[in-house]
DNA sequence: AGAAGCACTATTGCATGTAATCAAGAGAGT
DNA sequence: ACTCTCTTGATTACATGCAATAGTGCTTCT
């Protein structure tokens, strides 16, 4: 046993400013401080600074020259983009998902989406069904057995959830996710990943319609 | 003017350290010690710290904590997930570059390939001929008007040199390279986009199919 | 009043100090 | 010879110091 397993300080700062900016916390375009952020958390600068490099480098930040870094807000072209990348990856990770997922993953993702169809009867709370999406996503993606291609999404998917609007809460698109969910883990557990992929990619496809339409 | 027009440290540091790598001058596996380094290129260690993270960022090295960083070195199932990636994305970037190019664009692709074309008839230079390739890659991709792609495919394309063999400079892949970037450039020449997408795919399958067979 | 210049403050970018931690090799015991 | 322990040396992770720089508000001039 290596004794420390201490997580190291720059990681949890890190997960904490994640943690602020999508509670809304820190809001896109919010200057994000060393300093200040450094006093806020009781921490020193140094792992303050290197969190911030992460969020710069996993686009949910951006930095201007000797001006210090502000929270990313997307505007509509980035958006669009973000989103045209994710049809395509998020469609791959589903067709290896379809090839490569065991019993017990495929269980995991009905299960999930069970739970989201039983919250259709509830009152929308965005927080939780945005959790519950990227949670759905992720476990996706983690199946696909590529790595690259997951840590390409996970920046993809964080960007993404910049974007909070009150799109997400309708009734309707509440029920086409879990539509398409359903549809996505049929495939899969068909192992028809041409169909999973389909699915996948019609999905992010869907979801980026809808916001388009506030 | 600001000013102070002089590259960030860092950057510099960061640059340096990418063209040792691709240079064969630190090898895959070479550890990357942060005191040593800022020794050579005689700054402090600051900035070479976070150079060293930037490239783990981008998946030219990796990291052990307490251990330090060490350049990556890829295993035939990461390389394998590179492609896979690769496959996609570059497919995207031609299609959008087919939608998008300007005719100046699509003229300096051409020259790019005539270039090429006039190499083969000269003895193979590996180093020369990766470089070509790359920028060829990233011309296409710039024309793609999608950030987060040109990003993603940044990383990949950076993580596909650490993978140099002497597969590259055969005869065979050379000749074979110039005659499917043709096929990509006159698909976007024509504005066909699926042809574009599908030419470019192909492209990078057949690349790691090539150099399968070392 | 509006523009221009100026001093001030906060922050960055880089340098360096330091305790904790790990890798590696010497030496002792079996 | 083999393993185990311990020391040694190097390195990380974090803290902090400091000069240079960008933005801010005030003053002054037209």
């Amino acid at each position: 046993m290596t004794a420390s397993e201490r997580a190291l300080l720059t990681d949890s700062v890190h997960d904490a400013l994640r943690e602020m900016i999508f509670n809304g916390e820190l809001e896109p375009d919010s200057p994000l401080s060393v300093p200040a952020l450094a006093a806020r958390l009781n921490v020193s600068r140094t792992p303050v600074r290197e969190a911030v490099q992460q969020l710069i480098y996993e686009g949910l930040a951006s930095h201007t020259r000797n001006a210090g870094a502000r929270v990313a807000s997307l505007d509509a072209d980035t958006l669009k983009s973000v989103f045209q990348v994710r049809e395509v990856l998020d469609g791959l990770a589903a067709f290896n998902a379809a090839l490569g997922s065991d019993n017990a993953a495929v269980a995991q993702m009905r299960k999930m989406v069970q739970v989201q169809r039983e919250l259709l009867s509830e009152p929308p709370d965005q927080r939780r069904d945005a959790l519950l999406d990227l949670q759905f996503h992720t476990l996706i993606r983690d199946n696909a057995a590529n790595r690259p291609l997951s840590e390409a999404l996970s920046r993809l998917d964080g960007q993404s959830h910049l974007f909070r609007s009150d799109m997400w809460v309708t009734e309707l698109n509440r029920r086409l996710a879990v539509c398409e969910h359903d549809r996505i883990v049929a495939a899969i557990e068909a192992g028809n990943a041409a169909e999973a992929r389909e699915a996948a990619s019609a999905h992010v496809a869907g979801i980026y319609v809808r916001a388009q339409r506030l």
